[in-house]
DNA sequence: TGTACATCAGTGAACGCGCGTTCACTGATGTAC
DNA sequence: TGTACATCAGTGAACGCGCGTTCACTGATGTAC
C-alpha cells in the first residue's frame, strides 16, 4: 500500500490539520488574485498570507499552475450544480420569458461582481490552457443547453427569427459587457461608470429589447422587479 | 550639442537605416503578438523574427516595455484621427441614425477581426498600465464624444427613455461581445461560433433594438446594406 | 496508560532556469579639408 | 577623389535578478502491543 493514488493537481489530505491547511492555501490564493493577476501573485506571497511554509503548498499542489487548477475545478463543479438547480424546468412553471431572464441578469450580475477576483484570473490565466477550456466550455455549454430548453417552449414570446440564436447571442451580450467591466476593468467609461443596478437594468433592457419578446411575454407588471430569484 | 532628447519610449533614428530597423522590429513583435501574449514573447524571440540582434532592440527602445508603448501609441494616435474622420458631422447629414450605427458595427467588426493580436496584447498587458489606460481612456472618450455629437440631433428616433445612455452602453454591448470573442476567444461556444457577417448583423439587430429605434429612424430599405462606409 | 515506531505534515534555505538587460566590441555612414 | 575622424548602428556573449521548485530536516499524529 506504498503507492498513493496521486491525484492530477492535488495530493489528498489524510489528515484534519493537513485539510485546513489545504483551505487556507487556497483562500490565501483568491484573496491575492482580488489584486493581483495570477503571475503576478509569487507562491512566497501566497505561503505567506496562508501562515505556511512554501513547502507546505507542494506537499499538497503539484505545482503553481495545480492551485489555480484546483480552484478552477471547484468553481466549475459548483457552477454546474447550480446551474441544474437554477434552471430547472419545474422552478418556472408557469413563468414567463421575462421574468426568466429578468433573474438570469440579475444573477450573472452578481457572479461576476462578487467573484471577480477568481473570475479574472480563470479567463486571463486559463485562456491558453486547454483544461481551464475544457470547462470553462462544459460550464457554458450546460448553461446554454439548459436555458434553450426552458426557453423552448415560449420560443412564440420571442420575435427574433431565430429564437434559438437570439437567446444565445443575448447571453453573449450580457456577458460580454460583464467580462468587460469586470475582469478587463473596461467598462463605459463614464465618470464613475454605473451602479450595478444601473448596469443590470440597462442588460435586461438589451436582453429583452433583443428577443424583441412580444407583449404576452411578460407578467402582469411589465417592467422590472420580477419576484422570483435564480439562486 | 551631447544631450540627445531623451523620447519616453524610443530613442529617435538618425538614419534612414536604422528607421527601417526600428520598423522591422515593430512589425516582428505584432507578427509574434497573433499567436502569444506580449510576456510569453521574449526579446530574443523578436530579435530573432526581425533578423536584428537584441542589443538592436535595446539601441533603439527603452526596454521590453518600450517596445509595446511605442505600438500603442501608434495606435491610438491613429485611432483618434481615424474617429474624427469618420465620425465628422458633414460625412452623415442626412444619415438616419440605423445608417450611422450600421457603418459603426461593421467598422468595429472589422477593426476587432483584424486586429485582434494588438488589441489582445494591449487590453491584457495594458490592464494595470497607467500610460495604456490615460491612452485607452482618450481614444474610448473621444469615440463616444463624437458619437454622442452626430447622434444628438437624432435623439428623436431613439425609443429608449434615455438616448446619451441607450448609445454609450449599446456601444458597450457592441465592443463587449467582440472583445470576447477576439480578445478572451470566449464567444458564443456554438459548434464553430458565428461568421463574421453573422456577428455583425446580430451585433447590429442588438443595437438597433436596445436603442428602440422609430420605423422613421430607417432609411428606405429597414433592414442590412446600408451604403455608406465608415473608412 | 505507556512506550516504540511509522507515517504524515510542515519548514525554509538553497538551487537553478528563463529571460530582460548590459557592455565591450566591430562595422557602417557621414563630414571636414 | 582621397583620407582621417566622429558618430551612428548593430552584435551577441555574459550578467544578474526574480521566482518556482526541491530537499534535508524537524515536529506532529496515529497505531501496535
Amino acid at each position: 500500500m506504498k503507492a498513493k493514488i496521486e491525484l492530477k493537481w492535488v495530493r489528498a489530505a489524510q489528515q484534519e490539520r493537513s485539510r485546513r491547511t489545504m483551505t487556507r492555501i487556497l483562500d490565501a490564493t483568491e484573496t491575492l488574485l482580488l489584486r493581483r493577476g495570477f503571475e503576478h501573485v509569487s507562491v512566497a506571497e501566497i505561503a505567506r498570507q496562508a501562515c505556511v511554509s512554501v513547502g507546505a503548498i507542494y506537499a499538497r499542489f503539484q505545482d503553481k499552475n495545480g492551485l489555480l487548477q484546483v480552484l478552477h475545478e471547484r468553481f466549475s463543479a459548483e457552477a454546474l450544480v447550480t446551474t441544474d438547480a437554477a434552471l430547472g424546468p419545474k422552478r418556472w412553471e408557469g413563468a414567463k420569458t421575462a421574468e426568466i431572464i429578468a433573474a438570469l441578469v440579475g444573477f450573472l450580475v452578481r457572479i461576476h461582481s462578487e467573484q471577480a477576483g477568481l473570475l479574472r484570473a480563470f479567463s486571463l490565466y486559463g485562456r491558453n490552457d486547454p483544461h481551464f477550456q475544457a470547462r470553462n466550455r462544459r460550464m457554458t455549454e450546460n448553461f446554454l443547453e439548459r436555458l434553450q430548453t426552458l426557453l423552448r417552449a415560449r420560443h412564440g414570446e420571442i420575435g427574433h427569427p431565430d429564437p434559438e440564436l437570439a437567446i444565445s447571442f443575448g447571453l453573449a451580450l450580457v456577458s460580454g459587457v460583464l467580462k468587460n467591466t469586470f475582469i478587463l476593468d473596461e467598462g463605459v467609461p463614464e465618470p464613475g461608470a454605473l451602479s450595478l443596478e444601473a448596469l443590470e437594468t440597462e442588460l435586461l433592457r438589451a436582453y429583452r429589447a433583443y428577443l424583441h419578446l412580444s407583449p404576452m411575454a411578460y407578467g402582469d407588471g411589465a417592467d422590472a422587479g420580477d419576484s422570483r430569484e435564480i439562486v
